[in-house]
DNA sequence: CAGTCTGTTTTTGGATACAATTATCCTATG
DNA sequence: CATAGGATAATTGTATCCAAAAACAGACTG
């Protein structure tokens, strides 16, 4: 038996995912003019698909989207960064706060597994893709789409700031240690303790992130 | 010298405004399935506009579009809804608190002017767009944007049902002395006196929504 | 030489036309 | 008679073409 796609993918989709790719990547650097009839011809398609998929992103916060004066790729300044991880303490801190009575074995035991592919991984972007499936594992069982979704959204403009931060002799080591010692709290249901490490771990991202968006251009 | 808008209304953004009145107007029930070709005729512009009016309308989680298959307007389930009040707590606990502080006398009074005009409206939907003016204004001393347009968006799939609870015969005296206490709290930077009543009034506005949405339909 | 006006070019927004996918209905068959 | 199969219609997704707006360049004027 085969399974078929129930949201078979479109044009506008596919596209869509490309194109976050790249502006994390850093393929299109902030502030940078982005053509729809450029996208369209390096792809091979026609505009429709591209405005579609701009408009995706610009609702995703990655583009800002002028009338009839184009996308650009958003700069989002330090201060909205910062009130971003604002938002994300708050949100992620009540997600793990319910999830905390909501594990079981099964799911402490994806998160390890998580946990080891990601320090497997040795692409940047593998790294953020694995951090944003360790987080969703771990906050997954508070069984709250909604506030999954917006920590999605959350991260979404940071992302592209956090690869840049991870390179070379950067705080990977320290990250994974956190991902432990959540997993660790998580497993005790140490409900101070997992909250504590997590604000640890956001602050500590945030100030890495704010630097790479400080050096990044006019900030 | 004449002010130049500086981003013209296009068929899109005009049409998306539209639809969302329609929706909270309940001029579409919930899971009702949405043309692309019926709107399109009705409002006599092509089907480009409206798909893009749609997506934009399925970001802001009013619709849901399945590929190929159409457009529906959404039925948030009542824990669904109970969510998103439980995120407005926390994103207009914030937004209060910050702007506590960083009120001034021309604030305070330009609350208590929508506030004014707000009990003189006499239809629901300028009870709904007089109620986000208001709390924007409550807030925006905070000086916080992507808070503030998280705000908007938790309500957006909330205030279709708010209209339908705003009836005859209901909260309506109840709310806006609620938004005059807080006013007065505000004013005499009572912090925890101002949440306190922000709690009181998102919890009592949950129960008649939550009311409304389940009298709705297949809840 | 700064600034403004105008004509041209470029780019985006929208309309029309076509392709791909899904839903509907009708028939055949057990 | 219920159901599976397939032709047909309805609907969405995409490509092509046209219109509107903005960016650009160069000449004109103070």
């Amino acid at each position: 038996m085969i399974l078929i796609p129930l949201a078979p993918a479109t044009t506008a989709s596919v596209l869509a995912q490309r194109l976050r790719e790249a502006i994390d990547a850093g393929r299109w650097r902030p502030g940078e003019l982005v053509r729809q009839e450029q996208i369209a011809a390096e792809y091979g398609v026609s505009r429709i698909p591209v405005r579609e998929a701009l408009a995706q992103l610009q609702s995703e916060g990655l583009l800002e989207i002028a009338h009839y004066r184009g996308a650009r790729v958003s700069r989002p300044r330090a201060v909205e960064i910062d009130e971003l991880f604002d938002l994300r303490l708050l949100v992620e801190g009540d997600l793990l706060a319910r999830a905390l009575g909501r594990h079981d074995q099964r799911s402490l035991r994806e998160l390890t597994r998580l946990q080891d592919r990601l320090e497997d991984a040795d692409d940047r972007l593998g790294w953020i893709s694995g951090d944003i499936a360790f987080h969703e594992a771990l906050y997954g069982p508070a069984e709250r789409p909604r506030s999954l979704a917006l920590f999605r959204q959350l991260r979404a403009p940071i992302d592209r700031f956090s690869v840049q931060a991870l390179g070379p002799g950067t705080r990977k080591q320290g990250w994974a240690d956190e991902h432990r010692q959540l997993i660790a709290a998580v497993a005790a249901s140490d409900a101070a303790a997992a909250q504590a490490i997590l604000e640890q771990h956001l602050q500590a991202t945030r100030a890495v992130v704010l630097a790479a968006c400080s050096g990044d251009g006019e900030n």
